[in-house]
RNA sequence: GGGGGCGUAGCUCAAUUGGCUAGAGCAUCGGAUUGUCGAUCCGAAGGUUGCGGGUUCGACCCCCGUCGCCCUCGCCA
């Protein structure tokens, strides 16, 4: 029986409806029972509304309503009085009004929930996420999931407003090389032969701009086989976009445009564009990360030249041997304590350096225990290099390059979050641009930083083949607080300088043609200059709530090994199945009841 | 594949050096209650201490193995 179809929502109602007789549909909040009356809570995914029953009014009624249980689902037929003055609640939405019952009707029992559906308790990952569907009734991930469907239609409403076109693009794709583990889909029609899941709609998009298409974008579902972090599912979605006859500028406006656009319609915040710029060379250089976070100073500084002469053979070796040294100030951080700063050189060796060297400003000079190995003129130098003060605490690592700034870098976001020194609620989205084109592999080989469709910088096309690795790419990331949103580079549209870039990172002609022939090929029908941009939706509606794992801004997230609890997935299937597929298991298949 | 943290009642956690009947809050169940709103009060029930093995007179605690969750390095163009 359900015949007290809502006329209003658990939310809607206001005192200006007083008078009025009402039906509500809803989930049972809480059954507060006094005895000859009681309070029904009734909760639905805009709000809570309080019914009334009375034994004065209704003795039955009242009898059944004192039945109810948490979380039965329930229809409520009653009028909407305003509240006496004493028992209103100007805190809660709906709290002027009450609905003396008249009707009730219960629609559903519920079986007690292994959690309460609420926001103020506290449940581990492995319950929430076997009950997922109990976890998603509570308020907070329903705020979640509002808020990323709101970020979703703004991207949505810029990109057509602009004259994308939302096009998609298959999820059953070719096995590619390079970049992330592909999940493998066997197929039953062609024996041996497998499809992957595509990790990125990236030759896709590319290909709908020779096609003409001109502007396309997609929220799209990409899938990597890689293990998990709080910020890294195996299944996550893109903002992905690509244009036509642009260079970088007019892609970083377009998504400047559907950025701001979210952070309008969901924050009310208005972002000043153009986002600024920083290069690659000069994220590295002052913060040691491609993705820094810029909303607090500590900035990293380059004592290379002093330590070169340094009497403090740390330094002076590390020089010698082709490395730097590198250092940050932290103002007023004399304070801290030996263990503290012990903690420091751990998470500072773990991220590669082989150590953290400290001293403290102090009597017009810089004092600790490893001044002794420096002669006072150096250490007034470093104090005057560093802009110490008394009171002040410098750490600094002298090592390899690339590893000096990483792991200085690693310090210095650990201290920002540590020292508290981010200012919350700032939003400083800007572009790191300029990346290399190629990293050093393993073995020494270059490999695509980005990726291998990646436009060189025109003026760099000369070192290609001489060397690589000074290369620079039409790359551009888009970072904010710290994480790195997305990532997208102007595409290389001429064949000859596709062949010569794959062929850098070591593919032969004949590998070239078996995985990429078919994109080489299309190239000579007419490609125009093209570009584009993925931004991960996951990341960023979590930066916008200010969490800390995309998995609470994920309807369905897989666990940190890769499983849906809910579903018990991955799980074994049958033999024929198997039979079918054309494929024989190393062991015996673990069978499922299906 | 490596490092770390955790696993005790439905949920979140406690239990001194290995020692008394493994406790608390919330939830649940029963009772009371005519203005509650994270209601309150009284009472009750609730345990394979993840699982398997070992050491010991005695194990939540120590050892070995195993399973699961989380963080992280590698990995993620």
């Amino acid at each position: 029986m359900f015949t007290l179809k809502r006329t209003h929502t658990c939310g809607a109602l206001r005192a200006s409806d007083a008078g009025q007789t009402v039906n509500l549909n809803g989930w049972v909040e809480a059954v507060r029972d006094q005895g000859s009356v009681a309070f029904l809570v009734l909760r639905d995914r805009y709000g809570q509304t309080q019914v009334v029953f009375r034994k004065d009014f209704d003795e039955a009624l009242l009898k059944r309503a004192q039945s109810l249980r948490a979380e039965f689902v329930v229809a409520v037929r009653g009028v909407v009085k305003a509240r006496a003055a004493e028992a209103m609640r100007k805190e809660q939405p709906t709290g002027e009004i009450e609905v003396e019952a008249k009707q009730l009707e219960i629609l559903n029992e519920a079986a007690v929930p292994p959690f309460e559906v609420s926001e103020h308790v506290q449940v581990s990952d492995e319950t929430r996420l076997k009950y997922r569907y109990l976890d998603l009734r509570r308020k907070p991930m329903q705020r979640n999931m509002i808020t990323r469907h709101k970020v979703l239609a703004a991207f949505r409403e810029s990109m057509d407003r602009q004259g994308f076109l939302d096009l998609d693009t298959p999820v059953l794709i070719k096995n590619t090389p390079g970049g992330a583990r592909n999940f493998l889909v066997p197929s039953r029609l062609w024996e041996g032969q497998f499809f992957a899941l595509a990790e990125s709609p990236q030759i896709f998009k590319q290909l709908f701009q020779v096609a003409g298409m001109d502007r396309y974008f997609q929220v799209c579902k990409c899938f990597r086989d890689e293990d998990l972090r709080a910020d890294r599912q195996p299944e996550f979605t893109q903002f992905d976009l690509e244009m036509s006859f642009v260079d970088e500028s007019d892609v970083q406006a377009a998504v400047e445009d559907a950025v701001a656009n979210v952070f309008k319609k969901v924050l009310g915040v208005e972002l000043k564009r153009p986002f600024p710029k920083m290069t690659y060379a000069e994220a590295m250089d002052k913060y040691g990360s491609d993705k820094p976070d810029i909303r607090f100073g500590l900035h990293l500084v380059d004592v290379s030249e002093l330590a070169r002469t340094s009497s403090f053979r740390v330094f002076s070796e590390a020089v010698a041997g082709g490395g730097i040294v590198k250092g940050l100030c932290v103002p007023g951080g004399g304070g801290m304590s030996r263990k503290e700063i012990d903690d420091l050189t751990t998470l500072v060796k773990g991220v590669g350096a082989k150590g953290l060297v400290w001293l403290k400003g102090e009597g017009g000079t810089l004092g600790g225990s490893s001044a002794k190995n420096f002669k006072p003129e150096e250490l007034a130098a470093i104090r005057e290099k560093m802009g110490a003060k008394d009171g002040d605490i410098l750490f600094f690592v002298a090592d390899e390059k690339g590893r000096c700034k990483v792991a200085l870098g690693g310090l210095r976001t650990h201290l920002g979050a540590k020292l508290k020194l981010i200012k919350e609620g700032t939003w400083e989205p800007f572009w790191v641009v300029e990346f290399p084109m190629f990293e050093e592999g393993p073995e020494g080989k270059p490999q695509a930083k980005h990726h291998v469709f990646t436009s060189p910088k025109p003026e760099d096309l000369d070192l290609l083949e001489k060397e690589p690795l000074k290369v620079r790419a039409r790359a551009y990331d888009l970072v904010l607080n710290g994480v790195e949103l997305g990532g997208g580079s102007i595409r290389i549209h001429r064949k000859d300088v596709q062949r010569r870039v794959l062929a850098v990172i070591g593919l032969d002609e004949s590998n070239i043609r078996e995985k990429f022939g078919f994109m080489l090929d299309a190239f000579d029908y007419g490609a125009p200059p093209h570009g584009g941009i993925a931004l991960g939706v996951d990341r960023f509606v979590m930066l916008l709530l200010g969490l800390d794992t995309i998995r609470d801004v994920i309807p369905y997230p897989k666990t940190q090994k890769g499983q849906c609890l809910m579903q018990n997935a991955p799980s074994g299937v049958i033999q024929r199945q198997l039979d079918e597929l054309h494929i024989r298991l190393k062991q015996p298949p673990q069978e499922t009841k299906m």
